[in-house]
DNA sequence: GTCTATATTCTGATAGAC
DNA sequence: GTCTATCAGAATATAGAC
């Protein structure tokens, strides 16, 4: 069984990618995870606590991402632009975590913090990358695309109708056996 | 000179960008635009009305934008991975409205308006880019590559060090010249 | 560790003067 | 068209019981 600080981080996941930063207040995080306002504060003592919570499990879950990457049976480049689609996430993965942290992203002072960690997630999945397509150009126009999906699992736009991720990573393939 | 009108949306684009969705009160944006609470209630008489003439304003810059692909010098995929890049926006068009559009899309019912709009959006580029290259897989790929640096644009986050935008470009224009 | 109750500040919106 | 004054409700956070 997950702990309560647990189960108030993913509360907070939730309501950032459901209903918004603006959505987000302490009732409502309280009320999501099945604690009382009281309850939540005492794990997390205040909002700004909340959201370095929220970094900590970023930076904990990208590390373990970026192994991930490495070791995907079916290389490095279909790995991060499957896990980037819509939908394609992997339970428990950095994904649904990192798509929570976009929402609070700001060019505020204290805002600092979450574009630091979310600037560490890029780089992590970036030298990933690298140790397949030792090009660090290639490997950046393949970080791009899996980027470009993760904007539209962000705002929930449609795809173009019948094109699919695997027709990307076809074409994607082709171009990088021709030039690897 | 800019109507009150038009100075309110500046300022409301300006909060999202710079300090997020959660900074946005009526307060603020009256302050940014240097007006006062009522003088902002007149011209839009509550929040969502506020966030509906923002989406008015990124419809028609989206149209505006579409053109301006289609008709680049440089090519439409050069225009449009330029302008998502970060600094890479044209004074007045998409690129900042979309930017602030961004912060307030969220997954509900109400946000359903905001989700469309910037579905319009990437839509009208995805036919624009369509119109250059014909393959619609390669019109997407070099959309997602756009796309991905909206992201970074979004975030803040530092590009990979060493490589610019016109490394990225110079390597697409090299594979889509030998494909087409 | 978790709860209820409360203090205090802030937010969206209205009313009405100019 | 723009302002000031003001209200009702919601927000963060604290205090203290259990």
């Amino acid at each position: 069984m997950a702990g309560a600080r647990d189960r108030v981080l993913d509360a907070y996941e939730t309501l950032l990618i459901d209903h918004g930063a603006g959505a987000v207040t302490l009732d409502a995080v309280a009320a999501e995870a099945g604690v009382s306002k009281g309850g939540l504060l005492y794990h997390f003592a205040s909002k700004d606590a909340l959201v370095s919570g929220l970094l900590d499990r970023l930076r904990e879950r990208s590390a373990a991402d970026a192994d991930a990457i490495r070791s995907a049976p079916d290389g490095a480049v279909a790995y991060y632009v499957r896990t980037s689609a819509p939908g394609g996430g992997v339970p428990g993965g950095v994904t649904r975590t990192y798509l929570a942290v976009l929402r609070i992203a700001d060019g505020t002072e204290t805002g600092r913090a979450v574009r630091d960690a979310l600037a560490a997630v890029d780089a992590d999945a970036f030298a990933a990358l690298r140790a397949e397509l030792h090009d660090p150009v290639l490997a950046w126009l393949a970080q791009l695309v899996g980027d470009g999906l993760y904007l539209r699992t962000l705002t929930g736009t449609p795809l173009p109708a019948g094109i699919g991720v695997e027709d990307l990573l076809t074409r994607m393939r082709a171009y990088l056996d021709a030039v690897g």
